[in-house]
DNA sequence: TTCATAAACCTTGCATGACAAGAAAATCAG
DNA sequence: CTGATTTTCTTGTCATGCAAGGTTTATGAA
């Protein structure tokens, strides 16, 4: 009853759940095109080198989508003592569309830094 | 029959719909943090200085959710010629919010930028 | 063998926001 | 009254992130 649900951490929270749509996209493609990778690895990898994390249940549908619109591809291998890897690499088509989507996001960020020029911190 | 639904320009407009999202709340934020601003005057506004294109369907629904949540308040005021003009300020906790969104903005765009070095154009 | 643990992957269902398409309200000119 | 212009609003569809829970494989201990 005297509960707010719209306390200021929550509205931030929900608030980025939306600003990952896409972007998230594009991280595993800009980290697959650097070297193949499983799952796991791409997990760790981006949670260490930008400081995002990525949960599971985000990853291997979006993983298993890029494989079916053919922008990755993968191969099995052993896993480390549990359950065998599926190691992703980025296919022809995979490359070109990240290529396409650089300029995208860049002018993306350089409008929205525009707007943010005079909006004190 | 021969038609083919992933052509590459599908799949890049496809991935914009989905990256603008959280993004342009931001931008509207932005936008009246440096003035009290009407509808149609945030349309054309953000399309001039941020080559951003909003579309009425999108921003009208937007704005009614930033009241709502009481991030921004109206008042009208007489149109030119036309329908009244509905003038949108930010409330204090609306400038609290954007205050809060900037650095997670920020981190963010770092974030991609810093996986974004060696991938070349 | 059975159990527990760890590594790795997968599935379901919900919440949410962008947007196309179209409607509606208000004003004015003819 | 009709049509044009300005401005706002509504409905329905689609795609994505993610919490929560489940499955598979291997290994080592009891």
């Amino acid at each position: 009853m005297t509960r707010k649900s719209d306390e200021p951490r929550d509205v931030i929270a929900k608030w980025e759940v939306q600003l990952r749509k896409g972007v998230l996209e594009f991280i595993i493609l800009l980290s697959l095109n650097e070297r193949e990778q499983y799952g796991f690895e791409l997990i760790s990898g981006i949670a260490e080198r930008a400081a995002i994390n990525v949960s599971e249940g985000t990853l291997y549908p979006l993983l298993l989508r890029l494989q079916k619109e053919e922008l990755i591809s993968s191969r099995l291998a052993e896993g480390d003592g549990g359950a065998p890897r599926k190691y992703y690499t980025l296919t022809p088509q995979g490359r070109e569309l990240l290529q396409a989507m650089i300029p995208t996001w860049s002018k993306l960020t350089i409008s929205v830094d525009r707007l943010l020029h005079g909006a004190t911190v």
